[in-house]
DNA sequence: CTCCTTGTTTAATCTAAATTAGACTATAAT
DNA sequence: ATTATAGTCTAATTTAGATTAAACAAGGAG
């Protein structure tokens, strides 16, 4: 493994080439992964996307499963991050309503169109391993916190549909999302009309009849607004 | 393979040794399947639970592959014709909405909590090799078009919210349904609380404010309702 | 110029499964 | 009884990949 380097080149922090390579490997995994699954993922094809030869992968990652288990928990990482910020950065009175259509719109976009690796941690999830599985659903919980806290938000302001199950709503509507990977395809069908349905479709799905009026991207400000910053109590 | 058997035992149509021998092959795949995965899935397994030595499978089958797909191919057909039987015994003046209603019900409880071959079908749907999922398409297409029609049908009622584009909207709550194999646990929640939370959220997600009442199973009669047995015409 | 370290390669191993061979058992027709 | 056939088993055989071994290139340090 790349030691220190107590006298070597860049000896800088995350440059070099050996993190470029690193990186290299990484992204080609989270690549054939995303698409192959688990069990299609071979060494050769990671390799092969890379650029170098299946043994070097092992100056980088011990294993195979070392390897994916990375791939998987940086996809739902980094997912967690660029859902929290685009919610972080929503001004401070946004609906909690219109908090969720922006985790949907970010959480879509996100998904299919810049990260293979949320995609390869989404579409695995129920195929890896039970020992990464077990590591990955401590990550997935912080994800799914977001989202309870959404939706136990809107359940506050009282925007929420009382006949919904807060915890089988939210898993429901992040299926309709994640399942979005299996079939969408950008050469059939723009992003933004995926987006504007599923947006629309969430929204009419969980919400009150009153908190349905909505427009553009930015949400329409005033109103019964609340906050929250993220409330932690688990809604059920 | 067990052939026509011009002199012996049983001489009968489905039962026989032999094909029960091959049923019990067919559900033990399955129940491997839809848990383990198709990378999971080992002939080692199956004969387990099917209480037989691995060899003995390709009595039956001549393939690891031949075998998966056909379990494929049955979660399909058997989910689709569930899934029509249901729409076909309601009433001939149900309202679209309450038979999308329907067919939300019973896809939820044929995949969750009667057929192991559904959930393979659906959860190995994207990690499946080329050849098998190519004709997978076509049977998953039929079952496709039972949404596409029920999508359009609401559309041409007026019962569909017109900024969603239809099938977008449907591959969405397809995904809510089909997803929900891979959170739904029996022992953490009632399947009754995950039917009534997903109809009332795709009625809500789907429908025009005016159709959105409703009550029990039994479709409230009379109002604007149409019938059609299923158009054909491809709604996208 | 020679040596050491970091990356990387090619040429083995090793192993888990799938698949095949060939033997064995039960049953029923002759 | 004898034998043919269906159905099943145990003991190979094969193969695709993961993993390891060992050699090799580049570049700075002495």
């Amino acid at each position: 493994m790349p030691r220190k380097s107590a006298s070597k080149p860049p000896a800088d922090p995350s440059d070099s080439k050996s993190a470029r390579t690193r990186e290299r490997i990484l992204d080609a995994a989270a690549h054939v992964l995303s698409r192959k699954g688990y069990a299609g993922t071979r060494l050769s094809d990671v390799a092969e996307q890379a650029e170098i030869q299946a043994p070097a992968i092992y100056y980088y990652f011990s294993s195979r499963e070392v390897l994916i288990e990375e791939v998987m928990w940086v996809g739902v990482a980094r997912l967690c991050e660029h859902v929290a910020e685009a919610l972080d950065a929503l001004p401070a009175d946004t609906t909690p309503m219109d908090r969720i259509d922006t985790a949907v719109e970010e959480h879509l976009r996100y998904q299919l169109a810049i990260s293979d690796f949320a995609t390869a941690a989404i579409r695995n999830a129920g195929q890896v391993p039970e020992d990464i599985r077990t590591r990955q659903l401590a990550e997935e919980g912080k994800y799914g916190d977001i989202w309870r806290a959404l939706i136990q938000d809107a359940q506050k302001a009282g925007e929420l549909r009382a006949d919904l199950e807060p915890r089988v709503a939210r898993m429901l509507v992040l299926g309709a999302l994640n399942w979005a990977a299996e079939w969408w395809n950008p050469r059939q069908g723009s992003l933004d009309v995926v987006v504007r349905t599923a947006k629309s479709l969430v929204r009419h799905g969980l919400g009150t009849p009153a908190v349905q009026e909505q427009g553009g991207t930015r949400p329409s400000g005033g109103s019964r607004a609340r906050r929250t910053t993220a409330s932690t109590g688990r809604t059920t």
